[in-house]
DNA sequence: TTGACAACATACCCGGTAGTATGCTCCAAG
DNA sequence: CTTGGAGCATACTACCGGGTATGTTGTCAA
């Protein structure tokens, strides 16, 4: 049995992490809608044959490279969670470390960000549709684990803004922004990388006016 | 003559800007390689025919409406450049306004950002680079006036960031966010998006360490 | 009155692409 | 050693959508 696509485990998952790398690297490049299958099979080596013998579709294939790029931020985060007392301090390093992670894993965060524009406009299949939410819901609980912390650090008075909806909007854009103005140098070493995402991590918590004299070690 | 599509004057213009909406709205919806120019037509009550008769191509047509887009946000900064000596304060004023031009005209500015990306992927002809590549010009020249200010605010001692090429860019993007994650209500007054766009405002001027004591106002 | 042209509509072509049907090969279980 | 299936490749179809060629209508100037 193939084309299954989800939950996955031992070799299958193997193989497919190499076709969902390369179909990261065409989305990120030309966009979902301009990408061919035959697109990903070339960067891949080999022809459609394989791609379609463990996705479906085009659309499943998308959908399982978001549900990666989902699982990969969820990870990241997943050790801070119970780590922290002090809000702000909790803050910082989800913060820092989710921004990390849309560096490291700029291919995959771009087709997250397309998904979210391809979930709003229209979804052609009810089944199609129906994962679309379902992967809709995983970013949404996302980023209320990040709205959370950022009520609380406004609770404990460190923090200073209006609607933590917007704030929280605002925030995450401003933590997601390297993975479109940020273009991979030669020499992309990991301390730039460090660095590009200790001045968008500043720029954030600042943005929900956290005062300096907490953001030293950022 | 026909199909021209760049400065035009008088009535031509004004049929197209019909055409312009149309097609501003369908890309903002689907993207531009999922709407196809029947979309377009379907949506002005027309057909293939009209849009044609106006524009060589579907990427000229884009090209148009890209073009719009940057017409409106300069148009909407143009009479602050020289309207104030304090760097912060005229910073204040150009991001309001840029904030609240992309919350009015969300269906261009929404075009102007695929745009970017269109063009780090491939263009076509070498006639479409060429058209993209100045309107990249537009949009960075743009930029430039913002970066300008920025560094301004830091020489003047209120303002506290490392890199200015980065900090317009997150700059810029707390700005233009709202333009992805805000939908406009039913009940869609003018002061609502005044609000919005003085909270994006406020985050995006502290995030660049701007001190709260000069943003009473915004 | 006419004819020329703008401003479309209609009908058609054709290349590219998602999806399918089928063939091939290796490997492991029986 | 043979057989069934995983893991692909090859060949093909069907269709959508960009672009074109041509027809139709209103208007305006000579």
């Amino acid at each position: 049995m193939s084309a299954t696509s989800d939950s996955e485990t031992g070799t299958a998952r193997i193989h497919q992490e190499e076709i969902l790398e390369a179909a990261a690297l065409c989305f990120m490049e030309r966009g979902y809608n301009a990408s061919s299958i035959d697109d990903v099979a070339r960067r891949l080596g080999s022809t459609k044959g394989r791609i379609y013998h463990h996705y479906r579709s085009k659309a499943d294939l998308f959908a399982d490279v978001y549900r990666y790029g989902m699982e990969l931020n969820a990870a990241a985060i997943k050790p801070l969670c119970r780590a922290y007392d002090d809000p702000i301090e909790k803050l910082k390093a989800m913060a820092k470390v989710h921004c990390l992670t849309m560096l490291r894993t700029r291919p995959f965060q771009r087709c997250v960000w397309e998904g979210v524009s391809l979930l709003m406009r229209g979804a052609t299949t009810p089944e199609q549709r129906e994962t679309l939410v379902e992967l809709q819901g995983l970013r949404e609980s996302y980023a209320v684990r990040f709205r959370e912390v950022i009520e609380g650090a406004k609770e404990s008075g460190k923090a200073d803004f209006e609607s933590s909806g917007i704030a929280t909007q605002i925030f995450l854009m401003a933590l997601n922004s390297p993975i479109f103005w940020y273009s991979p140098r030669d020499t992309d070493d990991d301390e730039q990388l460090d660095e590009i995402a200790s001045r968008c991590t500043r720029f954030a918590l600042q943005g929900l006016g956290i005062g300096k004299e907490y953001l030293q070690d950022v």
